[in-house]
DNA sequence: TCAATTATTTAGAACGGTTCTAAGGTGAAA
DNA sequence: TTTCACCTTAGAACCGTTCTAAATAATTGA
């Protein structure tokens, strides 16, 4: 139950979600789970959880920001997307969905997964399972301010 | 003109085509030319194309991988491919395509681009060009043999 | 309540793929 | 052949990420 704060926009994430996945209620586990998920959906890279982190006065190291991220990821809180080979993005959008990068800005922008139809995909090979399909559609340029 | 070599499989690769690039017909583009192009299309990272730079006896510097990588990319010999944050993929087949990614293998296939329809795209924002739309399907799970 | 246990955080070192630097080598033009 | 811009290279640097191991915090259960 115990919801985090009672002043904060939607309320989409308790800290019993935390205890459901195995995963202490730290105090900074709690305070990076409130950054990410009471609100809209966003594409983070750890650097920039952590100055956003640090601009909110929540004091939490670089490694903790890493274990936290990749652990979310474990629980399935998180998704990865690679876009880039320079970081890594994670996205707390976990619905089946695709993605615009901005290649000038580094920025990920979602396309909701049914409003896209990939068709004639051919079969994976035996042995193997297929774990998800992902559409990328890199644009150049900058979009208006 | 000047064929490369006369024995080896599809030609594929002339000197010319470095040429026209505007890129020098060092010993070592040449080389390195031959391996990437003269036969099937392929998937490489600049360490696997040294290494087997080394055992076919090319001598050529990791340095030099790289650039000239990078080089036959920027005049469109290559294209990049990223599904992996770890490592950089060139790719030899610089055809509209789309690709399996055998996750555990780290190994790319080849999905033509005609064999897939993607439908129900959203435009771009105003003042962006899309450059390219990607699609990776992620496979675990080993191949047999 | 409060040790004992176990999980978590952390600073800083290490890692690994990639890029940079600057000095020597090479191809092409004339 | 000379000249010069281009190219190659070893090794250092870079930088996002991961690792290490010691300190700290959450949980358990007497
Ligand atoms: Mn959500
Ligand atoms: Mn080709
Ligand atoms: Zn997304
Ligand atoms: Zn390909």
């Amino acid at each position: 139950m115990a919801k985090i704060s009672a002043l904060e926009g939607p309320m989409s994430f308790s800290v019993e979600t935390l205890r459901e996945a195995g995963l202490r209620p730290t105090r900074q586990r709690i305070s990076l789970a409130k950054l990410l998920f009471d609100g809209v959906d966003r594409h983070v890279t750890a650097e920039a959880l952590h100055a956003e982190a640090q601009a909110a006065g929540i004091r939490v190291s670089l490694a903790t920001i890493y274990n936290t991220l990749h652990q979310f990821t474990e629980v399935g809180l998180l998704r990865q997307v690679v876009v880039d080979g320079a970081r890594t993005y994670f996205d707390t959008n976990i619905d089946d969905h695709h993605h615009f990068y901005f290649e000038d800005e580094g920025d990920l922008v979602d396309i909701p997964g049914d409003s896209i139809v990939v068709s004639g995909l051919p079969n994976v090979p035996a042995g193997t399972t297929q774990s998800r399909v992902e559409v990328v559609v890199r644009v150049k340029g900058r979009r208006r301010s």
